[in-house]
Parts: structure tokens; C-alpha cells; sequence
DNA sequence: TATCCGACAATGT
DNA sequence: ACATTGTCGGATA
């Protein structure tokens, strides 16, 4: 191993190159193996870590299968038996030209190439049987490969594996054929391997293309999302938006569709990339798409699934592919997912059947349904947060504690009946409380904890015995069209949720509980939003518009309730929802066990657990009522319910202009 | 190590 | 003033 780490630091020359090669024995060595091999040299290398993820092999085919080989191998099926046929489709693969801007050490370059020319040799050998000549000199060349990468070692890992690769396929080709091969040596040239920042070059320099050239440009581009992004990843974010608003919120990958756009914009090229899905989820739809799809169209997509290599250590990230292609393309596009494909008209921007519908955050709901809020926020290090036994003990120290102390009820408590308490005080509470060194000490600690924050925090340091961010019951009460309804009450929305369950649990609670910000709350609500926040409807439009952390929930107010479409409903139709959800807490109390408990989590991969069955049956009776005030007959799927709460969408929000 | 929520900083309106 | 998101982060089974 430590041979080959020689190799890569210390002979870039092109003759060093090539002793090297020979020294180890080209043929024994797999560019794979030593890709992944100098990418963990890479990670142990301090410089960056960006960009050095391993794409495995059937995650880089999922990409070039759909992009260009499916094609090839399909034109080859045609052209069997036919000499002309056959002499075009090489002729036509020759003039193909290939681009990894993000290449690493050049795992898709390497197993493109390697496709490539196994695929010759195929044809070589269907012409053999036509005209019986063995004399087939191979012409796919190295030369029609190009990259970009920012690591100046991994360029020179692209290169020497190219070779590497280049030198395999000759030995493959003379077992195949016997005397007929190429050699090796001297070696060809490779295609510009560029070292520099992607998303500063002119990508059409590197790899120049007239319209109707066929020109595929892929790879698996870093992902950074916009919190963790330096200030040179922003400003190169702003180099390639331009005028296009929000680049700041947008994860870094984006900067490699945004300019992949621009490079196949009005040509024949086509791109797909491994993508994190976070930039199909949540706001970042509404910040990028839009500007690709007025330039390019989705045509095949691999929704979300989680990354895995052969690395030891996993990125611990859920990914999609997405290939892209000409606005002008006509004809079906392809939705693959694990164990099937389905071809659809078009592909909408959350990797579904669709248009080009994109959801934008709205601060009031377009259902006029009541407002809905974040739960309250404390940052304090946890010094305000009590566990039951921290409050015995202060209730054992200190009389009438219970007057600054409130039950706090997150996501987590929500759903596993957790107790948690805290300190809610105001300025005059803690005039007098403070004199106790348990309250003064905690509540100390909050203020140096806020000093050493960013500005948001500071500017609370000075009442550090109060939440940062304080949510009341008071504070929100409205007047709602809530006119029909029997009852009204507060509703809990955990924040989230696991990604695993059929259902998002939702609650009610009473107005002394005070809801933590893991959480999301609607005060003074009607019963049968209870309902309608319960219904596979509503999980459909959670599970598209919503984003996600990890695979799991995130609720947003602005993104998914002030935006979901709910049709008028008649009292009659109320009264049956209110009846049917009464019915779901009424069976998670008979029941018994937590909510976590109650609904399993009947999606997960590894070990499902059921959701209660009674329950289940119960969230089915719902669905009928609530899916009948959307649509008279029933809904084929999931798909189905988003497609037609996308049309609903779209009109409700033109219809408001 | 797969699962399942938590909390804070940066950023926006 | 207040909401959103993370090649996130931590706890737990």
C-alpha cells in the first residue's frame, strides 16, 4: 500500500509515470482499489475534505446507465448483423465526449472509459462475424475525457488511473483477440484534467462543444449546506448566481447545476449529478429550481436514498440523482427507484411525477386555517431545563417554587411521555428567586453562555433569566373561521419526527403546558384540524414539500401548513372528521405505551416495527372521510394525493394573485 | 451502528 | 421579532 502512496507523491511526470506503472505491474493493479485508497490518504491530508467522497460503483452507474450507456447498449441490440449500423454506432461513440467537474480521483471518468471500451470490443466482435476480420484497432480514446478538480494530487490520481485503466482494457481486449491489442506505451493523451475551483472556470473553456455535439458532463459535486459554507463558498455561490436571489440558502452543490445548466443551455449535452437531496426538499426548491427549469428539464431522477460506499467511514447523508437535459427534449422521462422505474410525462422539482410547480413559503396559511407557531426557544446551554428530580430537589430548597416552574413539552416528550420542567421567569420572578444560589447560578450561566454567542444570543445575555424566544398562550389568541366547530383547544406538532412512521403523531394539550421550540403549536384551534393534520393527505404533502433532516420530518409553518390546500368543508364533514379523530385519541389512551410506541415505525429498513393495528384501522376510517372532501373517488397513491394538492396549490395561490 | 429527536448559528423577512 | 435549516450533533436501543 504505502508503494502505491509513492507513486502518487512523488513521480507526476509522465515518465515516472510510467516506471511506476511498470513497477507495480499495470495489470495488477484495480483504479478502484486505488482511488479509494488515496482518497482515505486524502482525508488522513488535513487540506480539505470537500469533494473526496467515493462514489460506488453502482451509484456512479445509476448515473451514466440513464445518461448515455442504456442508449448505447439499446443502438448496439439494433445494429447487430448490420455492418453500416454498426460502424456509425463506433463512429458515434468516438465523437462522445465526457466531463466529471467535480471528478476526485476520477471514478466515473475510469468506469465510463471502461464501459466504453468493453462495449467496442463487443462490436468489434459483432463485425467479426460479418466480414470475418479479426484486425480491429480500438479508438475510444482517453482523449475524450475531461475534469475539473481543486486537489492538485487528486488530478494527477485521475490521470495515472486513466492510464491505468487504459492499460487494462488493452489486456483485456488481447485476451479477447489474441495478437490484435494496443499498446500502452507511449502513452496517449488524456483530455484536460484541469486543476482548479469548478465553480470559477469556464467550463466551456475546458471542454469546448458546438450545439450538436454529444457531450455528458456528470459526477458526484460537494455538498455543503449554507450554515457550515466559508465565506469563499458564498462568494463563489454568488459568482455563479449572479442576479438569482438567496444564494446564500442554497447548499453548495448547487453551484454545479446552476453552471451545468448554463453549459447545455440551447445544445445537445446532457448532465446528472449524485446529489444530497436536501436541494429537492424545503426552501432550497423554491431558491434554485426555478432557475434551472427555465433552461433545463429533469429527465430521469433516483429520489432519495441513502448514501453507501465502501468506505469506512459512511457520509452519514441521504442522496438523489438527477439528470438533466434540454428544455426543447420531448418525449417520456424515467422516476427510478430501488426496484422498479416508471416513465412519466414530466418530473416535477420534489423528484415526482409533475410540473415545474414550485411551492413558496406563504406567512399565512391559503386554507385560512389558524396561525401556527414555534413552541418557545430557551438558548441557555440547558441551564433553565430541569429534569424530575432537579425539581424535587428545588422543591425541597425552595418555597413556592412551583410558581417559576412550568412543565415544558417538546417533540421528544411529546412523543415518549418524558417529563421535563423549566424555569419561567420574568424580571420580577427573578428579583425574587435570585436570591437563591441554585436559581442565581443557573441563570448565571445562561448570561455567559449568551455572551460567548453570536449577535442574536448577546443581545438576550442581559435578561438571562428569561427565554430567548418566549411563546404564550396570551399572545395568541384569535379570531379564525372556526365558526362550526363543537370545540376548541391547542394543538401539538412535533417538530420532528421520524421519517419511519405512516402517520406524524399529533396532539393536543392543555395552555399551563409550555411547548418547547422542538415543537410546533396552534392555539385556539378547531378540533377537526386535529383531523386533517392527522391524514394521509396532509403526510403527503409533509413528506414532498417538507424538508427533512436526515430522512426524517421537519415540519415548517411557512413551507408546509401555511401552504397546504384544504377544500371548503361542510359541517357535516367536520363533525365526521371530529368524530373519527376523537376515535384515534381515544384508542392511543386505551391502548396505552408512548406515541413512539403506538405508531412503530413501519418504514424503517432494518427491523420495522408495526404500527398498532387498532390504531392503524382508526387512521384508515379517517383517511376515507378527509380524502372524500378532496376527491369522489379514491386515490390510486401517494402520488396521486401530491398531484392533485399541487394543482389545488397552484390555483389557490393565482386565484389570491 | 441504525434510529430518532435536539438545539444553536447564520440568515432571511 | 421570529422563522428556517444543517456531507449537523448527540443520546440511546
Amino acid at each position: 500500500m504505502s508503494g502505491y502512496t509513492f507513486v502518487v507523491f512523488s513521480k507526476k511526470s509522465r515518465n515516472l509515470i510510467i516506471e511506476a506503472g511498470e513497477l507495480i505491474g499495470w495489470d495488477k493493479v484495480n483504479p478502484d482499489i486505488l482511488g479509494s485508497m488515496l482518497q482515505a490518504v486524502a482525508s488522513e491530508d488535513k487540506r480539505s475534505h470537500l469533494g473526496m467522497h467515493y462514489t460506488s460503483v453502482p451509484n456512479i452507474m445509476k448515473v451514466i446507465n440513464p445518461l448515455f450507456l442504456d442508449d448505447l447498449h439499446k443502438e448496439f441490440e439494433k445494429a447487430k448483423g448490420n455492418e453500416t449500423k454498426l460502424n456509425n454506432l463506433l463512429e458515434r461513440m468516438r465523437k462522445m465526449k465526457f466531463m466529471d467537474p467535480a471528478c476526485g480521483s476520477g471514478n466515473f471518468l475510469i468506469i465510463t472509459y471502461k464501459e466504453f471500451r468493453r462495449l467496442e470490443m463487443d462490436i468489434f466482435e459483432e463485425l467479426g462475424k460479418i466480414n470475418n476480420s479479426t484486425m480491429y484497432v480500438p479508438t475510444i480514446d482517453l482523449g475524450q475525457f475531461y475534469g475539473i478538480e481543486i486537489e492538485n494530487f487528486a488530478v494527477d490520481v485521475t490521470r495515472l488511473s486513466l492510464y491505468i485503466a487504459d492499460h487494462q482494457m488493452n489486456l483485456e481486449l488481447k485476451r479477447r483477440y489474441g495478437d490484435v491489442l494496443r499498446e500502452t506505451l507511449p502513452l496517449h493523451k488524456v483530455g484536460d484534467i484541469r486543476c482548479g475551483n469548478a465553480l470559477r472556470l469556464d467550463w466551456n473553456e475546458v471542454l469546448p462543444h458546438e450545439k450538436d455535439d454529444e457531450v455528458y458532463l456528470f459526477g458526484n459535486p460537494p455538498y455543503l449546506g449554507y450554515s457550515l459554507q466559508s465565506k469563499e463558498q458564498k462568494e463563489d455561490l454568488k459568482y455563479v448566481c449572479d442576479s438569482i436571489l438567496n444564494y446564500r440558502r442554497i447548499d453548495y452543490i448547487s453551484g454545479w447545476f446552476l453552471k451545468a445548466t448554463y453549459y447545455i443551455n440551447n445544445s445537445e449535452a446532457k448532465y446528472a449529478f449524485v446529489t444530497t437531496n436536501s436541494i429537492n426538499q424545503g426552501e432550497q426548491v423554491a431558491n434554485l429550481w426555478p432557475n434551472l427549469l427555465s433552461k433545463s428539464q429533469i429527465i430521469f431522477a433516483y429520489p432519495s436514498f441513502k448514501w453507501s460506499n465502501n468506505a469506512k467511514n459512511n457520509a452519514g447523508v441521504i442522496v438523489s440523482i438527477i439528470g438533466m437535459g434540454s428544455i426543447q427534449e420531448i418525449g417520456q422521462k424515467t422516476l427510478f427507484y430501488e426496484k422498479m422505474y416508471r416513465k412519466v410525462n414530466s418530473i416535477s422539482p420534489y423528484l415526482a411525477e409533475g410540473d415545474n410547480t414550485v411551492v413558496v413559503k406563504k406567512n399565512k396559511s391559503i386554507s385560512n386555517l389558524p396561525r401556527i407557531t414555534n413552541g418557545s426557544r430557551p438558548v441557555d446551554n440547558g441551564n433553565l431545563i430541569l429534569n424530575y428530580e432537579e425539581l424535587i430537589q428545588l422543591r425541597n430548597q425552595i418555597p413556592n417554587v412551583d410558581s417559576i416552574v412550568k412543565k415544558m413539552v417538546g417533540s421528544r416528550e411529546f412523543l415518549h411521555n418524558e417529563n421535563r420542567y423549566a424555569l419561567w421567569m420574568d424580571e420580577n420572578d427573578y428579583l425574587k428567586f435570585g436570591k437563591y444560589s441554585q436559581i442565581k447560578e443557573r441563570v448565571e450561566k445562561v448570561r455567559e453562555f449568551r455572551l460567548k454567542n453570536g449577535k442574536s444570543a448577546r443581545s438576550v445575555a442581559e435578561v438571562p433569566w428569561a427565554f430567548f424566544l418566549r411563546k404564550e398562550y396570551n399572545n395568541n389568541i384569535d379570531i379564525y373561521n372556526n365558526s362550526n366547530s363543537k370545540e376548541m383547544l391547542n394543538i401539538l406538532v412535533p417538530r420532528v419526527s421520524s421519517g419511519t412512521r405512516l402517520y406524524m403523531p399529533v396532539g393536543i394539550f392543555n395552555e399551563n403546558t409550555l411547548i418547547s421550540d422542538s415543537a410546533m403549536v396552534i392555539y385556539n384551534a378547531p378540533f377537526w384540524l386535529v383531523g386533517i393534520l392527522s391524514s394521509t393527505m396532509h403526510m403527503a404533502w409533509l413528506r414532498a414539500i417538507g424538508g427533512k433532516l436526515k430522512s426524517d420530518f421537519r415540519y415548517s409553518a411557512v413551507l408546509v401548513y401555511n401552504t397546504f390546500p384544504v377544500p371548503e368543508l361542510s359541517t357535516r364533514r367536520k363533525n365526521e372528521i371530529e368524530e373519527l379523530i376523537g376515535n384515534i385519541l381515544d384508542i392511543r389512551e386505551e391502548e396505552g405505551g408512548t406515541l413512539a410506541e403506538l405508531y412503530g415505525s413501519p418504514l424503517a429498513a432494518k427491523n420495522p416495527k408495526p404500527m398498532n393495528p387498532r390504531l392503524l384501522e382508526a387512521h384508515k376510517e379517517l383517511d376515507k372521510v378527509v380524502d372524500r372532501a378532496y376527491k369522489s373517488t379514491d386515490f390510486k397513491d401517494d402520488n396521486e394525493r401530491l398531484a392533485l394538492l399541487l394543482n389545488m396549490y397552484s390555483e389557490m395561490v393565482n386565484k389570491k394573485g
